[in-house]
DNA sequence: ACTATTCGTAAGCGTGTACCTACAATATGG
DNA sequence: CCATATTGTAGGTACACGCTTACGAATAGT
């Protein structure tokens, strides 16, 4: 009988790379030769992993909310100190927020947002983001009333609005450090149930 | 003497085209040829009315804020409906926000932020943006007290985000006009003077 | 009319690109 | 050990890219 495939374990242990390359790069410039460089592997065995380029970008951006679920999980199940897991979250994203850079894949996306596939991986990313955060608000506000406050839904949109300005701040440089804290603390608190400054 | 030049006029003429070029295509797809093409002038042409193709695309990053500011403006001089300018400018851009596809060019821009001229270009539109929106926050809230809410930097940062959400969700269609409505609405208010829900 | 300068057209140079083919080396279960 | 499948290597194709050069035609001030 044949020699088994390891094609799953390499693809497993390239995607990281690749997932970097697109994160540095963009889509355009991240070549496949360049991938293949970073992988130490010749562009083939690239292209028996995946069947095109496309196809490894969009592995690229599961990639990035797989990380992020991993870290938040690991948040999540640590012991509690009296503040809520919705508090938690915010307080460790207005600290690291973007520093794996990881994130830039989504600009990259979405600048090639008419392929399809590429489309469908960001909504997809996105919507489970969204799923995520909104369980989180739920479950903080849960049964005290809030009138004044907008619904978990528009809550939790807001948030992740908050992020994706994080990472372009801390893209370009446009707030320091304490600058984003706030954000994300101030910001970020006032959404989730009214304590704002 | 030599014939006058009318670059700068023909530059003007060009750049709305080029800018949504850029815009559709992003930044590596939007070739020097097909830019050309749509303009229907001659590569060569571009070449003599910008150094190169970055320096297209910085333009093109400029005249995005110009437009937005152009818009703005307007609304301002509008008469007053018993709303204050900062309640206008958000319930025109919960109606109206992104509708032109300019604002494309900025998620192309920030796969390229790599390229200094163009990070700086990016940096000082978000900038002139968050000084804008400042000021109509500090205007809106006029001593009266808001000790609960974020600050007038804070504030005018996360309503910035929210119009990322906003573009990244008509981009990919996350939400319905309704929804990105409900989400300019709800939560820019709250971050403005705390009416939230 | 002269002339300096701009304008439009055409062609092409060097490089980079995604992707493919052909083939030898390797490793596995029977 | 052998047949079968998977690996790694080398090379190449067809094309698109940013940018440049060359040159004749048009146009304005003097």
């Amino acid at each position: 009988m044949p020699r088994p495939s390891q094609a799953h374990e390499k693809r497993k242990k390239l995607l990281p790379i690749v997932a970097r390359a697109f994160a540095e790069l963009g889509y355009r410039r991240a070549t496949t030769a360049e991938l293949a460089r970073r992988c130490e592997v010749r562009e083939n065995i690239l292209y028996r992993l995946w069947p095109n380029k496309k196809a490894m970008f969009v592995a690229s951006i599961d990639y990035v909310y797989e990380q992020a679920a991993g870290t938040w999980q690991g948040i999540l199940s640590e012991p509690d100190d009296h503040n809520s897991a919705a508090v938690r979250l915010l307080e460790h994203e207005a600290e690291h927020y973007g520093e794996s850079g990881l994130q830039r894949i989504i600009f990259a996306g979405l600048s090639e947002t008419d392929e399809p596939e590429i489309r469908e991986a960001l909504r997809k990313m996105y919507g489970r983001f969204h799923r995520f955060i909104r369980e989180q608000v739920v479950a903080h506000r849960n049964g005290t009333e809030h009138s004044a406050l907008p619904d978990e839904t528009v809550a939790a949109w807001a948030i992740i609005g908050l992020g994706n300005l994080a990472n372009i701040g801390r893209e370009l440089g446009l707030f320091t450090n304490r600058g984003r804290k706030r954000i994300f603390g101030d910001a970020g608190r006032l959404l989730l149930d009214g304590q704002g400054g």
